[in-house]
DNA sequence: CAAAATAATGTCGTGCACGATGTAAATATA
DNA sequence: TATATTTACATCGTGCACGACATTATTTTG
């Protein structure tokens, strides 16, 4: 391919990525809605739904953001009663996320929601093996793109 | 899977595209900073380069986005002198962009982009024709969900 | 042709992302 | 044990995204 051709949208990799990424998002909005939580929030959740109290930097290597992100998110997320923020006793640097009746509560309405996204997505033109073999794609490309952007 | 397993952060299908896309996003950014562009001014400027002088709207529809987001984005890019904005005279609602003198001069710069990017990525662990079947399954999919949202 | 509907752009408010920087606590080192 | 370094979290500023809504111009329709 001709360096003239790179530059075409078309040609692009990370241009796709970045609408997909924002299209299902947005493909999220109206069950989220309902739940009166965000995209980030939704994640925020499903990790401590997973692993219980973590703290805030625990939290962000799971999803990969920086407490510059995820400090404002949380005491977002405080604010309408999903979750505590305590600082722990043992290190007073750290603050220990917990979540609240309100937060472990929504886990229920959320199990629903992967299924019926899912069911957005597959069409004649996108299958479950499309969406596996995307995942796997996408999972390895991560664990390149963490290690370039570490170093 | 259980529904249980399908709120687990490792079998999510758009948090590693939301991932992989800022974490691409980040590894442009060096390459675009040298330019003083962002990556969506970097869009913005790939459809001008290939389309010619657009409007606000047709530029929208190439890169899926809204004009509440375009508006400002391409007033950010007119002041730093890399488009004009104009008035359209046969249809006064419509708003020309016109690439400047140094709007067209960063392409130079920015044909060096692609290549850079595609090594910091290519590794034993991605190979180029993960990057191309992936691209191919990310076209499937954002035709699949442009009709989803438009509905 | 006048009123209604539509289209193109823009503003406003909210919530991310993220680089740069600050603060306080814990740990390492001289 | 002082001092330096590191760690955990937070704040600030800027730039997206995007829903809701406003404005002006064009087109459609009665």
């Amino acid at each position: 391919m001709e360096k003239e051709d790179q530059l075409k949208l078309d040609n692009q990799i990370c241009f796709p990525l970045y609408s997909v990424s924002r299209l299902i998002t947005k493909a999220y909005k109206p069950f989220l809605e309902k739940m009166g939580i965000t995209y980030p929030q939704y994640l925020v959740l499903m990790v401590l739904w997973e692993q219980g109290n973590l703290s805030v930097n625990q939290i962000g290597e799971k999803l990969l953001l920086n407490t510059n992100t995820l400090s404002p998110l949380i005491k977002r997320m405080e604010k309408i009663d999903l979750l505590n923020r305590t600082r722990s006793t043992k290190d007073e640097r750290s603050v220990r996320i917990e979540l609240t009746k309100k937060g472990k509560s929504l886990k229920a309405d959320a199990s629903e929601v992967p299924g019926k996204l899912l069911n957005t997505l597959l069409s004649e033109e996108v299958e479950l093996t499309d969406v596996m073999l995307l995942k796997d794609t996408l999972d390895k490309w991560i664990n390149v793109l963490k290690e370039k952007s570490e170093i």
